[in-house]
RNA sequence: CAAGCAAGUCGUUCUAUCGCUUCCCUUUGUGGAAGAGGAAAGUCCGGGCAACAUAGAGUAUCCUGCUUCCUAACGGGAAGGACUCACUUCGGUGAGGCCGGAAAGUGCAACAGAAAAUAACUACCCCUUCGGGGGAAAAGGUGAAAACGUGAGGUAAGAGCUCACGACAAUGCAUGGUGACAUGUAUUGUGGAAAACCCCAGGAGUUGAAAGACCAAAUAGGUUCUGAACGUGAAGUGGCUCGCUUCCUUGUACCGUACAACCGGUGCUUUCAGAAUGGGUAGGUCGUUUGAUCGUGCUAGUGAUAACACGACUAGAUAAAUGAUAGAAGUUUCUUCAUUAGAAGAAAUACAGAACCCGGCUUAUAGGCUUGCUUUUUUC
RNA sequence: GGCCUCGUAGUUCAAUGGAUAGAAUAGAAGUUUCCUAAACUUUUGAUAUGGGUUCGAUUCCCGUCGAGGCUA
């Protein structure tokens, strides 16, 4: 239940171009959020990205994009799964902070998104 | 004892819950094992490995530059030599740097100064027709630097012009050293700068794992084969499956057959259907972690390092794993209480994340430990 | 992963190895005006950083830091 396996992770550089030319986005600072229907074999592929130019080192970004997967992992089920009804989704979380924030927050903001994923979804 | 600086070295631990990557196992699941660094960083050097290229001790371009050694190699390291600076008990000690050549050639040196390298302003000496001509380079002043320094002889005045002592450089010889070089001696000479151009010696083929090798879906197209269909330009004319003429968008050939026709065969153009096949995209596998490997011991060497013996297997991801949350402990600092031990609270716990692999260099680093130096205080 | 270029006043740019690093604009003060603007006068302010070569370094050499670009 708790998973984040291969299968779950967006690796497919076709499917990465797709939603990244696909205009459904919105910001909920600090995260930009894209999203894209698409048929897949499991509910939602994620891909997560920092940019490099506002975290010059290495080891923040790794921190970061570990604290995001461990907030997705967590609360997958019950904020994303649960609307998408049978169909597949490619999600792709773009973090445009400046700095490193903590897990609390990070986690309070990255739920209030996926609400409103799921408004603009049902839409 | 404390503080500061420099160098070296180590560089947190445990528990619970939920996970990630690789590997193993007929208990295939509530399974087991392993899972970042001293710099993984910067990409500043050197190699391995791979593909391509290759007449050359050529030319151009770039790099390196005291000696000997280590090494797979290096712009790295070890030991030493000379130089500069600091200290000195004058015996040395410590630190530093791209440390070949200025006596092959070209160019450069602002301002000041007569003059910045073919010296001559004032002053000096000789001659004079008093306009000047000649000699000489000690003294003055300028400058970062002024024609080797001091003393004596010498001279009209002077000058390494000569002599003594001394400084430095080049060359020859002798001695010591593997050598750089040192010491002595003889001869010749005396400005700086090559991190200006340049000369000399040595070195460098180019591109980098996104190299390269292999497997290869779907779709489109290429090639080949099989089958089917279609096509010998149009118009006019004659002796009409043929020849001739005209026009256009310039258009079917060969063989069986002496000529023409027919017939047959081979081939060509276009379309359709089926089959095979090569290249190759998405994607995947290898390259890819057993190696100039690590640990211990012993031997050789001043040392870097090397030889030998025994033992070990120690990340392998690919939009990229090695984590998140909670709690406890350890260490350090501060405050309060205690003033022997200690107790409570608060804060901090670094720099930083493998991406083909090694050897260096450089840079970052909380805190602990070791060594050296400096300073202050106390005691003797 | 590999390679290249650049760093000068607050900003945009200059400067053969040579005196106190220059210009425009911005800032400050003053003149002018009833006040503001414009104009005029004066003035402040910089070689990314640490070493080295040189009599002397923005310039030459080496290390570090930062910024930008090329390559697929």
């Amino acid at each position: 239940m708790y998973t984040f396996k291969k299968e779950e992770r967006l690796c497919s550089k076709k499917l990465l171009d797709k939603l990244f030319q696909s205009r459904s986005s919105f910001v909920l600072y600090p995260f930009r959020i894209i999203w894209l229907h698409e048929e897949l074999t499991v509910p939602a592929q994620l891909v997560i990205s920092i940019p490099k130019r506002n975290f010059k080192k290495a080891v923040d970004r790794n921190l970061l994009k570990r604290r995001i997967r461990e907030i997705y992992r967590l609360h997958k089920t019950e904020s994303v799964y649960s609307f998408l009804d049978q169909k597949s989704i490619l999600l792709g979380i773009n973090y445009i902070g400046k700095e490193i924030s903590e897990y609390t927050y990070l986690k309070k903001k990255l739920l209030a998104a996926f609400e409103k994923l799921q408004k603009s979804y049902s839409k």
